[in-house]
RNA sequence: GCCCGGGUGGCGAAACGGCAGACGCAGGGGACUUAAAAUCCCCUGGGGGAAACCCCGUGAAGGUUCGAUUCCUUCCCCGGGCACCA
């Protein structure tokens, strides 16, 4: 994957008349544009050339894609974004980091590849190239030098010696289990990627089976992965809430209950100690341990596992659909109550899950809804134990849910709920029956896939030694070239027999190879660490320059990552850090992302058919225009819908531009690209510049959209940047129309300021217009501008006047005017005495600079 | 059900508690042109008025405040996340 040359690539469109159209005369973008991307190449200006060697770093990561083939102009806002972003910082004086990569495996191309009969390497090359060629097109800069593969051997080499890390860790393991199950693509899923019981790939509902599966321990680092939410203070607040309700972490306790006549416990998890006394009866799962084990000692009623079966099979039709109706049958024994001895039967129900908690409960229907409506159903006591101290208490209509002291709880009677709570759980502890726990949500990681195009799993099974890890030294396991990668529900990698042989590393002797590939999750995981060292061949990445460039500054990604990629990447990130590995705890510090872009109010898609591509618009109005219509759509971290119209104003805007840099540099006769001084730079000193008048006037409005935009970059408000530049072409214009030309020190200075805080955002344009205005150096490295605070002052102001809060008058008043001068003013003002007349004066309220409000009564 | 967002002109949207609608799109009128395109100028939230001006207006209703699109309470609608989670 990686490119011998610093160069684009080599589909970049050559400056090319354009036809016919007028368009391309006033403001020559293709000229403008091969000329700036040609340039920012021959100059390497996006290269990081010594990672140690960066004073200020600045990382700015786009989520990488996976190469589905062409991009359309929703992902085109993901990466002008971040070019803006990256951009900036480099005229700030940062060293940037901007690297581009491939989340090269996974199902699309071996789909596509079945169905075109080619290998999906050909087809996920085809489409890397043809998206590199159109992010080129964008003038979206990337560190080409850098870029990696997820498929490329030398990558997933070490997402395999990642794999053995976590091996040698003991978190990673192999284990049967209740999968999830994709009929058509035919393997197993993550629960992450499944979304309301359907496969996120295809939309096929998926379907629960039994079966062993290698997972990463995940849960083992529950708690660290929620407690750091805390650090990501500059992540998006719904994602944190998002990953912290993936986590779920939720306080009680675990209970256990001895089966009457067994030796078998029966252990439950609550979060409601308090109403242990308020136990009437049990519930398992119908996958639960105890309904197996009676079932194989035939000792189950022909009804309960006529319902076990029917509940079974259901699961796998509709396992996710909450409407049904609590429905149960009992299992004819009875556990005991720790504390009292009561016998309690227990039940299999519909509304206990195995995949939460122990998948048993106790049954508290006084105070619990799910058991109440149960208890009704089947006619099982209820017994309140929690009674508020005012207000409706629990009543046998509905289950009383809130707080309150105990009752009939004997020897606990009188508690209030949360002492209630400890005392409980201290007498479980004495009893040995149980102690204060916490659960959390979160399932391990099931990391394997029965299909072809991913890492294989480096683990061999011999017939004396068991189960190996392929030793280091042998890696990478290579993907054989030769397979039948039709999907049959059992690894593709089964068909090649030369794949399948390996020699033990134990022992020496025939050994059989894991064929189940990786996750491409495992893959993106951790890319983020091997751009500082993309070529290395000894590890999987420099932990110096790691620990000197990471946490990412600056991430920028779809929402819909919000759990999945960005959990899984924390979590083997914090596994590294443990390991020593790296010296961080967080690998993305600044998180942004980006809202989709609609077309006819709907996702664009293929299916839709609503996609806009963008190489006709760029064709036809220029990358600028279409970089800044993105910019200027509206909210990024919002949707915007896309409207083509809107694309027009973007361009008039660019052509506006270009007039005003050709107007100025006639005025002026600047020879382009010269070394002739500058007329005007931010602030300069030495310059004269007018004490008032329109050249005053320009230059303070200049100097407070610098200021502005400025902090619209910051805060990520690109709309208002983009429309704050149009307000700096603006005010050049009025500036021209009333003075007739541009020859004023004031108009330089702001043609020069406009052209650097446009060049983020527009950046060919900006680069051609910084050479017409004779600086040799490329605007890539200008130095962002600075406002200067007393050219944004004003001689004298306007102030609204209110009386009583509404609208009534402006007033003028020198700048230095005092708070009684300003008050006296507004009352001297006959709009406002049409409204003071005959009442009295209360209070006078004056804003400095913005507004006075009189009020009368 | 719980937790996040969001509801502002014809449209995309602006607005540290301080002049609601910046900037742009669309629309209307005009200039230039034989004509069109492009470009430039003016108008463009609703109602009243000849005008000056006045009244109303940020999903709804209340509240806090000199002043609320912004803060608080209740409710309605839209989008997203989680969900028989014990």
């Amino acid at each position: 994957m990686a490119e011998p040359r610093p160069t684009g690539p080599d589909t970049a469109h050559p400056a090319e008349e354009s036809r016919g159209e007028e368009r391309g005369r006033s403001y020559p973008f293709r000229e403008l544009e091969a000329a700036a991307r040609k340039r920012w190449v021959e100059e390497r200006l996006f290269e990081l050339r010594d990672p140690m060697k960066a004073e200020r770093r600045f990382y700015c990561l786009n989520m990488f894609p996976y190469p589905s083939g062409d991009l359309h102009v929703g992902h085109g806002r993901n990466y002008i974004l971040g070019d803006a972003v990256a951009r900036v910082r480099k005229m700030q004086r940062f060293t940037v980091l901007q690297p581009m990569g491939w989340d090269a495996f996974g199902l699309p191309a071996e789909n596509a590849a079945i169905k075109n009969k080619t290998h999906p390497a050909v087809w996920t090359r085809k489409n890397i190239a043809r998206m590199k060629a159109q992010l080129f097109a964008w003038g979206v800069m990337f560190d080409w030098n850098r870029e990696i593969a997820s498929c490329d051997p030398s990558y997933y080499r070490w997402t395999q010696w990642i794999f053995l890390k976590l091996y040698e860790q003991g978190l990673a393991y192999r284990a049967m289990g209740s999968v999830n199950w994709c009929p058509s693509c035919q393997t197993v899923l993550a629960n992450e990627q499944v979304v309301d019981g359907k496969c996120e790939r295809c939309g096929t509902v998926v379907e629960t089976r039994e079966l062993e599966q290698w997972y990463f321990k995940i849960t083992d680092y529950a708690e660290p992965l929620l407690r750091d939410l805390a650090l990501l203070e500059h992540w998006p607040e719904k994602v944190r809430v998002m990953q912290s309700n993936w986590i779920g972490r939720s306080e009680g306790a675990s209970v256990r209950f001895p089966i009457a006549g067994r030796e078998a416990l029966l252990e439950i998890f609550t979060t409601r100690p308090d109403t242990l006394m308020g136990a009437t009866f049990m519930v398992v799962a119908a996958e639960h341990p105890l309904v197996v084990t009676l079932a194989s000692e035939g000792k189950l009623s022909p009804d309960a596992i006529r319902f076990v079966d029917r509940l079974k099979r259901a699961r796998v039709e509709n396992r996710f659909a909450v409407e049904t109706e609590k429905e149960g049958v009992a299992l004819g024994v009875e556990a005991v109550h720790p504390l009292t001895g009561a016998r309690l039967p227990v039940w299999v129900a519909n509304y206990v899950l195995m995949g939460y908690g122990t998948g048993a409960i106790m049954a508290v229907p006084a105070h619990d809804q799910r058991d109440f409506e149960f208890a009704t159903r089947y006619h099982l006591p209820i017994v309140e134990v929690i009674r508020p101290a005012e207000g409706p208490a629990f009543d046998g209509t509905a289950a009383y849910e809130g707080d309150g002291a105990l009752v009939h709880s004997a020897p606990f009677d009188g508690l209030p709920a949360e002492e209630g709570k400890r005392a409980i759980v201290s007498a479980l502890e004495k009893a040995g029956k149980g102690e204060a726990r916490v659960n959390w949500r979160l399932r391990d990681w099931l990391i394997s896939r029965q299909r072809y195009w991913g890492a294989p799993i480096p683990m061999v099974t011999c017939p004396s030694c068991g189960m190996q890890p392929v030793p280091e030294s042998e890696l990478p396991v290579l993907l054989p070239e030769q397979v039948e990668f039709e999907p049959t529900g059992k690894s593709p990698l089964l068909s090649n027999k030369a794949f399948l042989e390996a020699k033990c590393p134990q022992c020496g002797g025939p050994a059989r190879r894991e064929t189940d590939t990786m996750d491409t999750f495992v893959d993106s995981s951790w890319y983020f660490l091997r751009f500082l060292s993309p070529k290395a061949e000894d590890r999987a990445f420099d932990t110096d320059a790691v620990n000197r460039w990471l946490p990412v500054n600056q991430y920028i990604g779809g929402v819909e990552h919000a759990i999945l990629h960005l959990l899984y990447s924390r979590f083997i990130v914090k596994v590294f850090q443990r390991m020593g590995l790296v010296s961080f705890a967080e690998p993305f510090e600044h998180l942004f992302t980006q809202g989709m872009i609609t077309k006819d109010g709907a996702k664009m898609s293929k299916s839709h058919g609503n996609v806009v591509p963008p190489d006709a618009l760029i064709e036809r109005y220029g990358a600028d225009t279409v970089r800044l219509y993105t910019l200027f759509i509206g909210p990024p971290e919002k949707e915007a819908e896309w409207n083509d119209r809107g694309v027009e104003g973007a361009y008039r805007f660019l052509t506006r531009y270009w007039k005003m840099i050709e107007d100025f540099t006639e005025a002026n006769e600047v020879v382009p690209g010269s070394k002739r001084p500058q007329t005007a730079g931010g602030g300069a000193g030495g310059t004269a510049y007018a004490a008032s008048g329109p050249a005053r006037d320009l230059r303070r409005r200049v100097h407070q959209l610098v200021h502005q935009i400025t902090g619209d970059v910051e805060r990520f408000h690109f709309n208002t940047a983009v429309s704050g530049l149009m307000q700096v072409v603006n005010a050049v214009q009025e500036y021209q129309a009333q003075e007739g030309d541009l020859r004023a020190p004031e108009a330089a200075e702001a043609v020069d300021l406009a052209t650097r805080l446009l060049a983020p955002l527009a950046p060919h344009t900006a680069e051609g217009a910084w050479d017409r205005l004779g600086h040799p150096e490329s605007v890539v490295l200008a130095p962002w501008p600075s406002a200067d605070p007393e050219a944004q002052q004003s001689a004298s102001q306007t102030l609204a006047v209110q009386v009583n809060g509404k609208l009534r008058a402006q007033i003028q008043v020198p700048a230095a005017a005092s708070k009684a001068e300003i008050e006296q003013a507004a009352q001297a003002d006959p709009k406002v005495q049409k409204f003071t007349e005959g009442k009295q004066v209360v209070q006078v309220i004056v804003v400095p600079g913005k507004l006075v409000n009189v009020v009368v009564r």
